[in-house]
Order: C-alpha cells, then structure tokens, then sequence
DNA sequence: AATGAATGAGAGTTCATTCAT
DNA sequence: TATGAATGAACTCTCATTCAT
C-alpha cells in the first residue's frame, strides 16, 4: 500500500494528518466541490465524496468552511466573478471581418469545450434559486455589460460599415445562443453525441454569422 | 384551495377517505410531482410535499407507484413522448414567408410561455443523469426527427425558390436556439427579468429569420 | 388457477368478487397463514402474502378476523388443541414389544415428516409469548397429560414385567427426545441435509429404545 | 441504569458525546443486539432499542454497521464460530465412567444455562433462513466436526471395553438429544415451568446414560 | 488543522388497518 | 362479503454537523 522502500523519511507515509496551506486545501475543496455538485446537485452531493474528492475527512472540510452552502457559494462566487471577460470578441479596424468571427466562434466553442464552464453552466441552470444575489450580480455586472459591450462594438462597426445592420445588432444574444444550445446539449447527453451536434452546428453557426454580417 | 362556492356539499370537504379512480389520482400526482421535482430537483423535492399537492397522504402515493424514482420516470416519459409533434412549422405554397415565419414564431415562444414546458425541461437538464434511457429515446424519436423534418421542408422550399439558402439548411437547430437561450434564461431568472430578455430576443430573432430566409 | 372451464357458466370466471362460505374462507385463511407464519415469523408475515396466498384481497381478510393476532390466535387455538391426542402408542398385552416399539416410532417420525407440524411446531418456539394463555394451555392440557399418560403405561408394562425399568420410568420425555432433535434440524437446516440427519436418528433410536426397554 | 455510586466523576454522565474506541462499541453494540434480536425476532427489534441498550444514538450504530442485517450477520458469526469446542466430554483412561459422565451432563446443562447459548439457539431456530451460508458454515464445521469426534471418542472406549456398544455409538446426536429438549422448553415457557422441566431432565438423562455407558 | 465517532433531524418506504364503493 | 385506495404510525437508513481526541 505505502511504498516504504522508496521514500526516505518513511514517517511521513504514515502520518493521516497532512497539513497544507489553508489556501491549497481550499483550492482543492472547491475543485472537488464543482465535481460533486455539478455532477448530483447540490443536496444530493455529499460532503463525505466532497471530503474524499479532496482528500480531507469530512470533519476537515469545517475547518474552511462553515457549511455545506458555503461551500457552493464560495465555488459559485469565485466561478462567476471573473470568467467571460477575459478576452473578449473585439473588431479592431486592421483584421479582416472572416478573422474577426473565426477567433469568435474559436472562442466562444473553446469555451464550451472546457468541462468546469459546462459544470457551472449547470449548476447556475440547476441551483440558481439558492443563491440569487449571486445570480443577480452575474447578470448585471457580467453579462448585461458584456452584451452591452458587444452590441457597441458592432453597432461602431456597422456604422464605419465594416459589418451589415443586422438583427445581431437589436440583441447580442443572437450571436451566441447556438453555442448555447451546444453547451445544454453537451449537459444532457453523453459526450459522443453531444461532440458531434456541437460539431455540426459550429459550422453552421460560423457560416450563418457570414451571412449575416458580411457587409 | 378549497373551493367551497363551486361544490355544494360541503361534507366532502372534511371526510378524509377521498377514494378517486387510479388513472385520475395517477394524474393529480404526476402534476404534483412536476412542481415539486422541477421547484427543487429531484432529490430535494419531498414525497411528503408531493402528496399533500395531490391531496393525498404520503403513503397513498405508494398505492400508485413503488418509489420516489418511478414517480420521476412516470413524469418524464409522460412529457416527454408525445409534446413537440403536436403542431409544427411547415411552409406550405399558399401562405407568405412572413406569415409562416410568424406562425413558427409564435408557436415556438408560445411553448417557451408554458410553465410546464419550461419545467420539463429544466428536469431534463438537471436530471437526464437519472433517465439515460428515456433521453436517449427523446432524442432520437422526437428531436432529431423534428429536426430533420425540418431541415427537409426547408430544403425544398430553397430549391423552389421559396426561400434562400442560407446556413439553417446546414442545421435547423440555429432556428431554435434562440429560442432555447430564453428558455434558459426563465430557468436561471426571476420572470420579469427574464421576460424581458425573452421578449427582445423574440423580436430579434424573427427580424433575423426574415433576413436570412427571404430569397 | 380456478377451474371453470369445466363449470358452465363461464362468466364466473371473470367476477372478483367470489363469495365463500364463511367457514371455508376461515380455513383458507389458517392455511394460509400456518405457512406465511412459519415461513418469515409472526411480525414479518405480511397480510397481504397471506391474503394472496387465500385467494383473497387484503381488506378481505378484515371480514373474517379482526386483526393479523387473531389470525394468529386462532391458527395456534385450532393447531394446538386437537392434534398429539390422535392416536398414541400404548403397549397392550396382545402385540409384542418389538411391534410397539416400531409403531411408536413410526407414529413419532410420521409426525416429524408432516411440514404442518413443523411449522406449528416452529411457531410455537418463535412466537410463544405472543400467546401464553395458549401456551399454557397446551403445555398443561395436551403435552403434561400425555407425558403423564406415557408414564403410566410405562411403569405397569415395567411392573408386569413386560419391559425393563429404565431411566424412561424417570421421565417419559427422554423417549421423545431425539425426535424433536430431529423436528429441530428440521426447522433449521435445509430438507435434504435434515432428512439425512432424521433417518440416522431414527434408526438409531428404535435401537436405543430395544436396548432400555426390552427386560 | 447509571451507576453513580460506582463511578465517581459524575461529569461523564452528562456529556453526549461519548466516544469510544471502535471495538468497544462493537462490542457493546453486539450484545445489545443478541438481547433485541433474541427477544423479539430479527424483524420487530429495532434499531431505536439497539442503540439506547448499547448507550448510543439510532444512527451511531451506522458508524459500525452498514445495516440491521451486517449488525445480525457479525453477531451470529462471531457467536457461531467458536463456541461449543471450548472443552468436550473425553473419556481418558484414568477417570472412571461415571465422572466423565457427570462431568459430560454438567457442561451440556452448564451451557444450557447460559442464556445467551439459549438465546442464540433460537435466534438460529427462527431466522436461520436469513444467514444460510453461516448456518451452513455452522454444521459443517462446528456441529458435524463435534459429533464425529465424539463418536470416535466413544467407539475407542467402547473398543477398550471402557464402556458398552451401544446405539450411542450409531448416532452421538442422541447423547445430546435430551438436553436440547430442555433447551427448547426453555425457549418456550417460563422460567419456573422450564426449570423444573430441566431439573427433572437432567437426573434421568444421567440414569439413562449410566444404564447405557455402563459395560 | 485534522480525524472520525457520535448526534439528531428528517427522508423514503412499509404495512396493519379503515372505509367508500 | 369483498375490493383496493387511503391513512398514519413506525421503521430503517442518510447525512450535515459537532466534538472529543
């Protein structure tokens, strides 16, 4: 079981309690904790699974957090705050249009690609009557004003007639709701079929942004 | 709750052995059921909840289904086998493209209006872990089957000239998907915020059909 | 199940409701009932296995008996009172001691080999302080006279000289001994491993008793 | 129930959380169950009675066990493997034949006094259905293992001439026979009535070894 | 900071019994 | 009499949380 033979100080092996750094240990428990919750919601996620996902006991996990709901919103606060504005989808005057959606459609279904945005995805779809002040400041501060901003951008390029008045430009959400419709796919069903119906549709998809912006 | 204005003996009221046929208490509970699954997940939503929404004690539930799962299993394969087909968009010769589009429209937001449609599918996202084997015939039955009957009348309606050929022939999801993002968003938000989400991106989408679909 | 295809009129067949003579309903029940008993033990019998197993619903059993202890009662009242009184080995000058010892035995073993009387048997060592008027009733009435009886016998046979006196004389019970050895095994080991074990005690007994009992 | 004149610091009454080393509460809680169990039957006692006789919450017990049947299971295991073959009955040829008979009487009457030896007897004879492979285990290796090295016991003597050929020497089941009659009376009446029963037993159970052994 | 035995408040389920039909 | 839907109490088991160590 512990392989004595190869480490020296062999006490360590031994010992149960592995004292880390508060910061890591919460680290590890919020990463154990979006697999848990994502994948059995939140009341039927244990802390016990929680605890060994993280490999804690489960009286450990109340070192660092008060409670089961304290943990999810600690996971749920640190996975909205700063998710989308990392990069985002900007027309700058020198890349050409067909660039410009490519590294769009790149991105966004890149997103879709990572399993912890398609787990918080479902969490937020699943549990969002639990934590609705959160909810409310991701809407307002992340996605209203990432909308918001995205609506500008193209609206300026439309007018610089870089790009067509087109619907996109009434509702930004146009814009991405096929990739969302992916990212359910992609919660709903097993992962071969949801690959391939994100697949199909991110071809269409880019090409229907053509159509539709190209001036 | 009791509506004493419309049944006249009011004895009714206080006997507690309401003895109903099978197939309507089977009804009363799986609409019960619907409620409470959908408010609080599967897991979290209560027998003892279910019942008293029935009108029924806890155990009278068991004289009708064996367990908590096959309540669930009962419900969704209710809703889910014969819901989308009732009445679909097909373009026939006769009527304009505005019109048709119209009537898609207002079907496929209509759908979106029904609480029920909303909750069903909620539990769908949230739940399909549970039913692989119902979501697997969902799937394949009556989404794709939609889906390619659509793209079928789409086509032929391209190639007589009907319509453009634009990407949705690639793939009839991009028609839906923005519908499917509202619904996404009632489940996330509170109604009036998600109202008016839903309202701007149905306005929205339908200018976009007109753009990408007339010749 | 019933057979009415040999009874005209067929539509018998189809009825639920199938009245009965209280009487041969009351023996279906106890007959039922000896072998739910038996089989899972007083509290884990289930009346509606035993309800079932009389052809019979549930709430059925409720016209007859007016709870699962009176079931119960009444099956050990009517398995009790009559039953070891039958017929009894008593040594009449005529036949020889050869001949009594053979048809003690095999009266005891033929007992042994009746799964009624098992079961009886079981039930009484299982459940007996759920009846102990009855209990006491039995022992007194049923099980002491006939020791007594026994006893009796045994000492004027042994006073004429007709058999030994053996440690028999002291208590009859030692006769019986190894039968309900036998009745125990029985009741605790499968049927083929138990009726290997009766046969060897069986023979072995009628050879112990011509070994005490023959002067 | 609490002892405060034996143990001094009354403090340790008070406090609830009362932790003890896994064994020991194993311990505990496995001769709890050997009283609930045997008086009334695996399926009436409850979990509730366990726990409070083994001085512990309902659901402490889960700590140790994974269910009621685990809890029945190691307590039938642990009472069924090492138990009769503490000492045995051995004819050496120094002793004379009567006192190894009585020294045999008195350990089969000595553990028939023994109410948990009782109450394991008739644990075995109501709920041997739910632990056949135990049961199983139990007569293979414990019981059949007893008796043959019996027999071989007595046919050596017999063969010395210590001690008659007689039918004991067919079956060694009948040795025992009589005092698992007593131990049946025990199961089924009272105290007083199976004592007596007993007492009576036992005197001519030795006569009649004595009239049997004696060469 | 960490462990895991222990608590206690439910949860789902079973089932003897009742009662409208 | 007979049925089976319905009740309600009791049961086993679960699990977030606490606490002695």
């Amino acid at each position: 079981m512990s392989n004595f033979a190869l480490s020296y100080p062999a006490i360590n092996s031994i010992r149960k309690h592995r004292r880390l750094p508060s910061d890591v240990r919460i680290e590890q428990i919020l990463r154990a904790a979006l697999v848990e919750f994502s994948q059995h919601g939140f009341s039927s996620a244990r802390m016990e699974d929680i605890a060994q996902r993280a490999e804690l006991s489960k009286g450990g996990l109340y070192a660092h957090f008060k409670s089961k709901e304290s943990i999810f919103e600690a996971l749920l606060l640190k996975r909205l705050t700063p998710s989308f504005n990392n990069q985002q989808w900007v027309l700058t005057g020198g890349e050409s249009l067909n660039e410009a959606i490519k590294s769009f459609i790149d991105h966004l279904y890149g997103q879709l690609s990572d399993p912890d945005v398609i787990a918080t995805l479902k969490l937020l779809l699943t549990e969002s009557r639990r934590i609705p002040h959160l909810v409310d400041f991701w809407r307002r501060e992340i996605i209203d004003k990432y909308l918001a901003e995205q609506q500008a951008i193209l609206k300026a390029a439309a007018n610089n007639g870089h790009l067509r008045h087109s619907a996109f430009l009434d509702d930004a959400a146009l814009l991405m709701a096929p990739a969302l419709y992916g990212a359910v796919w992609q919660m709903i069903f097993d992962e071969t079929t949801a690959t391939a119906t994100v697949d199909s549709l991110r071809r269409a998809h880019m090409r229907m942004l053509h159509e539709l912006l190209v001036p």
